[in-house]
DNA sequence: TATTGTTATACTCTATAACTATA
DNA sequence: TATAGTTATAGAGTATAACAATA
C-alpha cells in the first residue's frame, strides 16, 4: 500500500513515483517554467511566442504561405487564421493574393512588422538565454540538441 | 535582405534562422509531437495525461490536498476544481474535508479509480518508451535528466 | 489577516467539421 | 477531386479577480 500524504513531512513533499521518469510529463513542466519566465520578461510588451515567432519566420522568409507557416510551426490552420488577423489589424503583417493561385494567402511584413521585430529581437534572444536557469551552456546546447531531435523529425527537419 | 520564399525549393523548406536556438520554441514542438503520440496512442479511451497524471499522484498519495496536488503539477488552482469535479463525477476520487482544517479537500482514490489507473498503467508507461522515437536510451535518459533540471528547480524538487 | 477552495469571466490554443473558391 | 483558406463550435487550459469559509 502506499503511505498516505503526511502534511507535517514538510511543504508539497509529494511521491511521484514513475512520473518523474515520463517525457511528456517532463516537458509539459519545464515548458510551464520557461513560459512562465518569459511572460514574466515580456510583461508589459505585447510580445506572445506564438505571434513574435510568426512574425520571426514572416521576416526571414518574405512571401511565404499561410499554411506552411501553419505546418512548420505546429499551428493549427484556424488558429493561424485568427493569429493573422489580429497581426494584420495591427498592421504588422500584409496579405496578398498572388495571381498564380488566388486560393493561397502569401504573407510578408510591413514595414511596422519589421520595426517590432528589430525592437524586442534581442529580447527575444536574451530570455532565452536566461532561460537556462539551472543548466550550463554546455547542457543547455545538449538539451536543445536532443529538444531538436524531437522537434524535427527526419520528415519535418528546416532546412540549415 | 532576407531571400524571398521560393514555393520551387522545396515543399515546407522554411528558414527558422535563430528559432531552432530556442528553448521555449524547441519545448514547444516537442510537447506537441510528444502529445499527439500520446493522443494516437489513447485514441478511443477516456484517457486524458492531465486527468491521469492526477489520478497517479492521488494513487501514491492518499488523503493529498487539492492544493497541493495543483502546485506540484503545476495546474492553477481553478482548473484543478473543475478536473477534480470530473473525475468525481466520474467516480474515480472522492473527497474529504478533514475534520482539522474545514478549508482543505484531501482526495482519495475509489476503487473504481485504482481500478482505472490499473488498467491504463501499463499503456501510459508503454508510450512513453515509444516516445523516445529516434533517440536511443542513453539520449532518452539525459534528456530527461536534463529536462528535470527544468522542470524541478531546486525550491521544487519532488521528495526521491 | 492569511489560507483553501470555489465561482466567474475572458482569453489562448486545440480539434473538428462544414464551407468557399479556386485548382 | 483535391487544396488553401475561412468560419463556426466545442473544449482544454490559463490568468485573474472576487468570494466564502476557515484558520
Amino acid at each position: 500500500m502506499n503511505a498516505p500524504f503526511d502534511p507535517a513531512a514538510g511543504t508539497d513533499r509529494v511521491d511521484l513515483g514513475a512520473l518523474t521518469g515520463s517525457l511528456g510529463f517532463l516537458l509539459r513542466l519545464a515548458q510551464v517554467r520557461i513560459y512562465a519566465q518569459f511572460f514574466a520578461a515580456f510583461a508589459g510588451t505585447p510580445v506572445r511566442p506564438g505571434e513574435f515567432s510568426v512574425l520571426w519566420v514572416i521576416d526571414l522568409n518574405p512571401g511565404v504561405p499561410q499554411g506552411t507557416l501553419a505546418r512548420v510551426l505546429a499551428i493549427k490552420p484556424a488558429h493561424m487564421t485568427k493569429l493573422v488577423q489580429r497581426l494584420v489589424e495591427a498592421g504588422l503583417v500584409a496579405r496578398e493574393t498572388p495571381a498564380t493561385d488566388r486560393r493561397a494567402v502569401h504573407l510578408t511584413l510591413t514595414a511596422a512588422g519589421r520595426a517590432h521585430l528589430d525592437r524586442y529581437r534581442d529580447a527575444f534572444l536574451a530570455v532565452h538565454a536566461a532561460e537556462r536557469t539551472g543548466l550550463s551552456e554546455a547542457e543547455a546546447d545538449e538539451l536543445m540538441r536532443l529538444l531538436s531531435k524531437l522537434a524535427f523529425p527526419p520528415e519535418a527537419r528546416p532546412c540549415p
